[in-house]
DNA sequence: CCTGTCGGTAAGAAACCCTGATCGATTCAT
DNA sequence: ATGAATCGATCAGGGTTTCTTACCGACAGG
């Protein structure tokens, strides 16, 4: 029923008109004169009405110029969107959706992300912060493109790249009797007032597994936590990227034995692929924070 | 540098997502499902990036998202045009613009466009008024499409349809000596105060040409000219259709020695065409304003 | 394990679009 | 006038695009 425009023949009709003839638009098009003027016959026996005068020279039928402006406007229209979508498969322009654990969130996006919009000003870029098993479930969920995060489960449906490791140590006030040391084993905690936070279940399954029984809270806020680390409630153990260093009476002692890590990589769906966008930021990310190793799956 | 989208591929992609795969679009589309295969990808390596997820299934990438509504919106307008050039064809929309020469705008025009709107419910007619050298400037001009008038030059890059031939009479008030005739030679005006009016040059090259140099006055205006006539000033020359017949004081007097016509046609030009609009409207007119004639070059 | 459905691939056929040569008409200069 | 130049139209042909037919491998459900 309805007839399918294509764009080009419409250009020809525009050519044709404001290079005031059907040799002069050919030249300017790089092509022959036959082919405009076939696909302009073309072009008019698709529509039942011709858009050219007959006789002679280039001139439009009434019908061709009320059709001049709406085919121009339809060529704008299909040059913006082929614009558009060329500039978004360029990186130039796009939007990236992600999540990070708080840790990573305040301690490394903001550099990151200041990197990231010098390196590609076009882009946008939205952070959400949350739990590990939240920006899972964004990521798992489509909400966001990428996580960093550590990885509990195994998901096989997640694609999951390393980027670092981050070591547990003990977070307590400078003036407690453990303050001094350089490292600690599990058997130095025994009896302490320990606790629990969110990060607490690194500890499971390793040598020191017997002190998480002994916790007498559970805080899983970090405002929380940190104010009753810093009224001397008791102690805690933290990854190093989550210790907050902007509190001057806490210090943080490494775990030696058992050492413990969680390691923290960028997560992203095994199946969905990713915006061009999405790709720019993932590569960004895995070099900013792996320096010295390539991608590899 | 732009790659040229063609509207076909996208539409495939539509079908694609709402039939909710490659074979099902393939069925709605009429096409078989390889011709959909090759399409999109054909697509997808233009925009250099996949629309669509690898492994087995119909899913959009992000990126595939990302365009999904670009391309209805494209499509939409593509269609829209589409549709509207269609209607302007099937003469379902349009605009004519005409003019006719005040007699015929008044006396014809009423009833000719009321019977045409009638039957073309969809299209708009504007239409002016003048004496026959301004309807001949305009349609000359390219302003007009369309004039009924009388033609006094010939002009080849004007194209002229008779339509109608109309008999100049003698116009005088009822109380008038010649009022009671049926009809009247030259000689019976001669020594009559007569009116010369923008019809007069009918009378030019007749017998009746001396009558001219007589005249005492050249009105002209109508609302004067009926005016004067009513006053009893004087009498004119009119073409019967040009008699105002709504004056029950003035008498209309054919006049048969000589025998004067004007011709009324359609006045269109040589060289442009018409709109489809237009060419409803010069069809109908030809229909409406002569009956039983087919028409003609 | 078989079977139906999914999408991808290959080869040939049809349609499409372009080129090169040529034509008739018009215009302009001689 | 008449010949040259330029205009757009036309036609045969070949190269590209885009379809169809036939077949493949992957996967899911009975």
């Amino acid at each position: 029923m309805l007839p399918e425009l294509k764009i080009q023949p419409l250009r020809y009709v525009l050519a044709i008109v404001d290079a005031g003839g059907f040799h002069a638009a050919a030249r300017q098009l790089h092509r022959t004169q036959p082919a405009v003027s076939m696909a302009v016959r073309e072009l008019e026996q698709r529509l039942g009405e011709p858009l050219f005068e007959k006789g002679g020279k280039a001139t439009l039928t009434p019908f061709g110029a009320y059709c001049l402006p709406r085919f121009r406007e339809l060529i704008t229209q299909h040059d913006r969107l082929s614009r558009e979508l060329l500039a978004q498969v360029h990186q130039q322009a796009g939007h990236v959706d992600m999540a990070a654990v708080p840790s990573v969130a305040s301690r490394l996006m903001p550099r990151l992300l200041g990197d990231f919009i010098h390196r590609y000003p076009e882009l946008r870029v939205s952070l959400q912060d949350g739990n590990a098993e939240f920006v899972r479930r964004l990521v798992a969920g489509g909400e966001v493109e990428l996580g960093i995060t550590s990885l509990w489960q195994q998901d096989d449906s997640l694609a999951f790249t390393p980027l670092m490791r981050d070591a547990v140590g003990v977070v307590c006030r400078d003036d407690h009797s453990l303050a001094g040391r350089d490292s600690l084993s599990w058997e130095a905690l025994q009896g302490q007032v320990l606790i629990r936070n969110g990060t607490s279940r690194l500890l499971e399954g390793t040598d020191a597994e017997p002190l998480l029984v002994e916790s007498a809270f559970d805080i899983s806020n970090m405002i929380s936590l940190t104010a009753m680390l810093v009224a001397g409630i008791g102690i805690t153990t933290l990854p190093r990227l989550a210790f907050p260093e902007e509190y001057e009476r806490l210090r943080f002692i490494p775990l030696v034995d058992p050492q413990v890590e969680r390691e923290l990589g960028l997560l992203r769906s095994g199946q969905r692929s990713l915006s061009p966008a999405a790709q720019a930021m993932e590569a960004f990310v895995i070099e900013s924070l792996r320096p010295g190793a390539a991608a590899g799956p």
